[in-house]
DNA sequence: TAAAAAAATGACAGCGCTGTCAATTGTTAA
DNA sequence: TTAACAATTGACAGCGCTGTCATTTTTTTA
């Protein structure tokens, strides 16, 4: 039978309560006792309860991940990240979908965190930008965790674990300045996300590096979708509405870059002779175009593990700190970039 | 304060002891006072707290769904719907990731069904499919239920909910055969799989019923992937392997047909002028394509929501048992597929 | 060195529920 | 009508843990 508190306490030779006090990490406990405790903890291969500690205790064992779905390839790679460190540590993981969109969203959620005794939120993009959101969700008694698009947190509202999408984008158009591309266009995802912001500046600054212009007819609005790939790549190739014709284009994700692939081949255009194409996140889609994608690489996996273990330190105020954590997604070239051909 | 056991029980004027019974649907209480109770648990909106079922009784309240992942929009699809079950049967759902294809899936699964007090499993392909899986955790002491491809379960081993693709296939034919199409590829899932199984039989039949030929070299082996789509279609309408080459192509899923459609651009074969694409299963998928998908929609939401309802009634030992349900994807008429032209 | 303060530990109740078993009520057969 | 039985209900302990507060031990101070 599983060990219980009980068993722990004897072979250790104390109370159930100090027992208590060393696997909640409480101070007031000597040296020598914890030692003792936390060497019946592993002698016996003792695991805390969870229903018997929510029911008695004040404090909860359970994180949630409240998403909303914009790509499911994300949510599973997140969800997966998330539920590891939660079962090395001890918790509990509800998964909590919802609607960005819908009116009340704020409301519905904070109901759900307030009935169903929560420690801690884990939220991503889009519901982790949206300020009033997270403002009322910071202002219960839980712990949030945010996971963002930028190199340092735009608040204090809660840590952050950030994805610098403006480094990764630079360095995705100099390998596009590298292989003598002058003219690279721009698809944009969703204008209001951030990642879209961070990626525009990215691609920005490279070519200010470079001492290359922005022109911005070259930069075209889009939403994160595969038909905006295919109509901003056709806006940009097209004749009558482009002076000047991009060789390589950036997507500022894989699904657009799907689209624009698509569309060049309706153009007659091949890729990557004629015209490069790259896209941004690393997604299966990235691996389902022909000729396959350059990308940037995210590693949502380690990402989210990382946002859960941020998260259940400050749930279990531990007293070294996960350090803050910066990601920067890498570039991956495969087939649909290469050297500008001039005679194209 | 949410409203506890004593709270009913005192506003019933009944012991704890029976509203405990109410709640759980045991047989031995009188109507009028399962009434009382009853009325009493609606007036206080009272939901019983799980922690404490949890420990203090012998049955647990958590159903697992245990997934591998081949298509993340299908897991986010049913984690959705079985999580809209839960929440209203108050169940509480765990999720667990893993490998199919790892030689210890099995063990692996078993050990956490163990360890966590589990009352049900959902299972869904390929895992669903695995006999030796299955037989492993019908064992232990947990109900399953399973989500399979077919008209009638294969066997004993659990309730299942079957989802029609042979049907489903029959119709997505028939529509070609209507639409004039005397030659109609397919291009086939994982061989193993039963849903690609189902769907050739759905196939044959719809071409036996028409008195058409089957032709094998029209049925091309795949695997689920866009890869697989792009050289199946290629092979399909290449004029060297292919003696008869075909005015419409069936693919087992919409990533085939993405890939077929892709293949189709390449060889400069307009779609659905020249040939008609259909794909199977309305993911997301099927609308990034241009032109959009004809496909067969299946409800993988309802789907879940059902196979979670039926799996908490076998745990509650409802009188009213679910029925079995079966689902027939329905045909979903779009842009990629239309009449066959005579002159192609 | 003793007294006072601080630190460490433990005893015990109780979280909200279920299982066991005893008590009560209703029903049937003689 | 009453004994004998079945159906219904309730009292109470206890699941494994934490919170409170009392007790013991150690350290500090005078």
């Amino acid at each position: 039978m599983k060990a219980t508190i009980n068993d722990v306490a004897k072979y250790a030779g104390v109370s159930i309560k100090t027992v208590s006090r060393v696997i909640n990490n409480e101070t007031s406990v000597r040296q020598v006792t914890r030692e003792k405790v936390q060497n019946a903890v592993n002698e016996l291969n003792y695991q805390p309860n969870l229903s018997a500690r929510n029911l008695a205790g004040t404090k909860s064992f359970s994180v949630a991940y409240i998403y909303d779905n914009p790509n499911a390839y994300y949510i599973i790679d997140m969800q997966n990240g998330i539920l590891s460190a939660c079962k090395q540590q001890g918790f509990e993981l509800l998964i909590h979908p919802c609607d960005a969109k819908s009116a009340n969203v704020t409301e519905e959620v904070v109901n759900m965190v307030k009935n169903a005794r929560i420690a801690g939120l884990i939220l991503t993009p889009p519901l982790s930008e949206m300020p009033h959101f997270v403002e009322a969700l910071v202002d219960l008694d839980v712990k949030v965790v945010r996971i963002l698009s930028g190199d340092v947190a735009p608040d204090k509202l809660s840590p952050c674990v950030m994805v610098n999408d403006r480094v990764a984008a630079e360095t995705i158009t100099q390998h596009l300045i590298d292989l003598g591309h002058k003219d690279i266009g721009f698809i944009a995802g969703d204008a209001e996300h951030m990642s879209t912001i961070e990626r525009i500046k990215g691609y920005k600054i490279a070519l200010e590096k470079s001492n290359m212009p922005f022109n911005k007819s070259l930069l075209i609005d889009g939403d994160y979708s595969f038909e905006s790939g295919v109509s901003g790549a056709k806006k940009l190739m097209s004749c009558e509405q482009q002076a000047i014709k991009p060789t390589a284009i950036f997507s500022c994700n894989d699904e657009i870059a799907a689209g624009a692939l698509f569309a060049a081949r309706l153009m007659n255009i091949s890729i990557p002779e004629q015209l490069s194409i790259v896209g941004f996140e690393n997604s299966p889609f990235s691996r389902q175009t022909w000729p396959k994608l350059t990308t940037a690489d995210q590693p949502n996996n380690q990402i989210a593990e990382d946002a859960a273990n941020l998260l259940i330190g400050q749930v279990r105020k531990l007293k070294n700190p996960v350090t803050i954590s910066q990601y920067v997604p890498e570039l991956v070239v495969r087939d649909s970039s290469s050297q500008r051909n001039e005679h194209s």
